[in-house]
DNA sequence: ATTACTGTATTAATATATTGATACAGTGAA
DNA sequence: TTCACTGTATCAATATATTAATACAGTAAT
């Protein structure tokens, strides 16, 4: 994975570990991180962004808690099999989902109308 | 309004305001309040929950703003036209199915892929 | 064992978000 | 105008989140 691929906004409002995680997702989702491949350094890409190391290791315990990536101390992190990746962002996807779902009965939507209106945004977006 | 809707849990990690819009907005969506009808007063309701009146400010605030309440100084506040809150709901649904696609793009699921994802979770949820 | 890398843990500094105290200003009725 | 109620604005106190400084511990090669 190239160095090169993540780059901060130190002006956003977004934390710094929050972009890194992003990042990583990004990189991952269009496969310029494969399967085994090993991270940066926590050091080496906090050298690069020129920032604290422990915000890198906050960033990267967090994708290690997600069940993205595993590491391990004097190894470095290192890409899960994508295989068992697939499932995990399958249940990422889900929970995102499920919550979408749990906003719109809040505000009142029934099952069918919602599923239309869903149906719609296909229809119109992306 | 029935000041009894809304309850507070104060070891709850949500802010005391997120708690209150929330509530706010659930009588809404059951309809036990309707267009035009005034809510609680700030400091009514603060006293009520026993909470600072500002807090109870904060979420009135943000209700205006997200055109759900109307209000001025020495009037209050009270609930908008439900024609308009349709519209209102509608794009606000819009935009968290926006963001929940955003999601699934940043994980890599392609639209077509996601559309039947999204087709399963109808059958099997709710 | 030494060296040169890995990640980890602890604590402090800083920034941001949330809540609170208080004074101010608008509205309408007496 | 006066009164009793509305919401608003400003600033301080507090809690929480984020980042940083530093010392510690694991791994592997020499």
């Amino acid at each position: 994975m190239l160095l090169a691929e993540i780059n901060i906004e130190f002006a956003s409002p977004i934390p710094v570990y929050e972009q890194i995680k992003k990042k990583i997702k990004h990189a991952i989702a269009r496969e310029s991180l494969s399967a085994n491949e090993p991270l940066p350094s926590i050091r080496e890409l906090a050298s690069f962004l020129k920032v604290n190391p422990n915000t890198v290791a906050r960033a990267y315990r967090d994708l290690f808690q997600e069940n993205i990536i595993d590491g391990r101390a004097g190894k470095g992190y290192w890409l899960k099999e994508t295989g068992h990746l697939e499932h995990e962002k399958e249940s990422m996807l889900k929970e995102d989902f499920l919550r979408f779902l749990e906003r719109a009965i809040e505000l009142g939507f029934s099952r069918e109308r919602l599923k239309a209106m869903v149906i719609d945004f296909f229809k119109e977006e992306i």
